[in-house]
DNA sequence: CCCCATTACGTAGCACGTAACAATG
DNA sequence: CATTGTTACGTGCTACGTAATGGGG
């Protein structure tokens, strides 16, 4: 068994079973894939992939097992480069971020800033995307942490972590009706045309809860994944903005931004990265400036849970700051 | 990077960092390990031995790190093999037990031949040593199994589960004067010279305990690893034996076997694996024949398990049988 | 008829073995 | 001087690329 074949076999798996695709993406020939694989299923002595006519269309029982251990091995084996690198040369090397538009633009630049400050060596990638997308990028290792607030719980092979939480804020233009009342209501705010995150984005989720739960309909008249399109859009009087505190800046000035945090539960936004995976010095650095009460000692805590449940209790005593 | 290069970076620790031994133990050639071991550093650009002079003497802190993932890596290789294994020939494969000579000659007989009933093409192999060689082996993965009382505890990448409790007897000639008490005291036990087990082995740790709890210091003639060397000098009246309950045998009726589960704690035999191995079906099916209570489903959870209180956890509301 | 996997075949690279060398105790 | 790791060198295997072949939708 060569540490290539494994390459392969998942390489094809995640272009869709074709190898032709597996074979551009890595640089090589589709016969030597093709070879390979069947060398592999030979020395096994099972087959790993369905074929169905010429085509793989999926895997075999015994295949599934074998590129989940697979997928570990490579994974480890990434590790003991970075491990490597991590001695040599402890300030080189590369982080992936994937992440939402409102944690790149809102909160990620303060910690970027003092990250690139303190590790020029270190070459920064953004990846960004829904979160599920989001999620796929950490879990598939094409990014080292997913940053997000929705959707990370999908994937249990990510240890995620929460990071702070937050709530929301109403924004309407000066004159509004809305700056009148001195406590706002939900009933006030359903009474207005809303501008707010897409469905599975930034606590959407919380947000439709909340209308729901007191029986409320709210119209929704623009959707965006993009809190400065939010803004734009209430500035054009299209209706009143729902959005994250976080993204309301003191440019802003021409808006007034309500606190709603009282209307409701807020969300927590988790950093997460696949277990497993060997985390260079410069990551942990990474999550504490991102997430002070995340040190090098909680985190390491929580890679070693297991359950869900001992993850949480890893958290279950720290207080999570609020944004 | 190469699995071998790997493989040949941990023989050589297994080795004692001898090259040439390692290169002995894979039927290959000194020249053709040192190279790769060269090749290998040289790609990750750091090195993994100390070398003094001609000899590697010690790993570098990078290399120790490295090796712990490398030996991670051949593990789940290894795995790979054993899924394959299991969806094509589900009841061929290999069992290797580490135990010591108590379990092997008064426990596992009955347990092996209903397992080899079962899987009549699964080859076994028998390892006996010290607690402490049965951990070892069962860490580095010359066996899948150990067997044991005591001293398991002491590898953390290890999981154990606990099988049966069991207790001690006094073993004397027909005539002895202990024969006449009805209810047996440490202190008339210590009166005697005795005959028992080695320390380290077999609980005999537990033994020593209740003595000096009791402020006794008992006069120990003649220690053994062995239950039927014990047996054979209480024979000689070289002295009384203190031995495993399940040791005594219906052929041993020219002596007297006297209950003493009232004046020690019981010790616990435990059953460990590596973590992280791949458990064949058959394998599981041993457990469960050596420790009924030891389920399928119980066995994944304590691998699922990452901390002591975890695995503790999944044996606390279950009934541990007496032996 | 296009797309894709497989087979056939040639080549270049590399892993491994033998032999010679160096260094250490 | 015996033991052990490293260097030198030759060879056989094999992974990979190019080209040709064969099924499917």
């Amino acid at each position: 068994m060569k540490l290539q074949q494994l390459r392969y076999a998942c390489e094809i798996v995640r272009h869709q079973y074709n190898i032709s695709r597996a074979a551009q993406a890595l640089y090589t020939s589709q016969p030597g894939i093709s070879k390979q694989i069947r060398a592999l299923e030979q020395e096994l002595g099972t087959e790993i992939f369905v074929r169905n006519g010429k085509h793989l269309s999926h895997l075999t029982p015994a295949g599934e097992k074998i590129l989940d251990a697979a997928s570990e091995v490579l994974l480890k084996v990434d590790g003991i480069e970075a491990i490597a690198q991590e001695f040599t040369a402890a300030d080189l090397g590369s982080l992936g971020i994937a992440t939402t538009h409102t944690q790149s633009r809102y909160i990620l630049p303060q910690v970027i800033k003092r990250f690139i400050g303190r590790y020029p060596d270190v070459s920064l990638h953004m990846h960004q995307g829904s979160p599920m997308q989001i999620s796929q990028l950490a879990a598939d290792g094409t990014a080292d942490f997913a940053i997000a607030t929705e959707a990370l719980e999908l994937f249990n092979d990510l240890v995620m972590m929460p990071c702070f939480h937050w709530n929301r804020a109403i924004l309407v233009p000066r004159d509004h009706a809305l700056c009148q009342s001195s406590t706002l209501t939900l009933e006030q705010v359903a009474a207005h045309p809303i501008v707010t995150y897409v469905y599975g984005f930034t606590g959407r989720s919380k947000l439709d809860e909340a209308f729901q739960r007191a029986g409320l309909d709210p119209k929704v008249v623009f959707t965006t994944v993009d809190a400065d399109v939010i803004k734009t859009y209430v500035r054009l009087g299209l209706g009143i903005g729902i959005l994250a505190s976080m993204a309301v800046e003191e440019r802003d000035d021409d808006l007034v931004a309500l606190d709603a945090s009282h209307l409701f539960d807020y969300s927590t936004t988790n950093i997460g990265f696949r277990r497993e995976t060997y985390l260079r010095g410069y990551m942990y650095d990474f999550i504490e400036m991102f997430a002070p009460h995340l040190t090098r000692a909680r985190v390491e805590a929580a890679m070693a849970s297991r359950s869900r449940e001992s993850l949480q209790a890893v958290f279950a005593d720290i207080e999570i700051p609020v944004k």
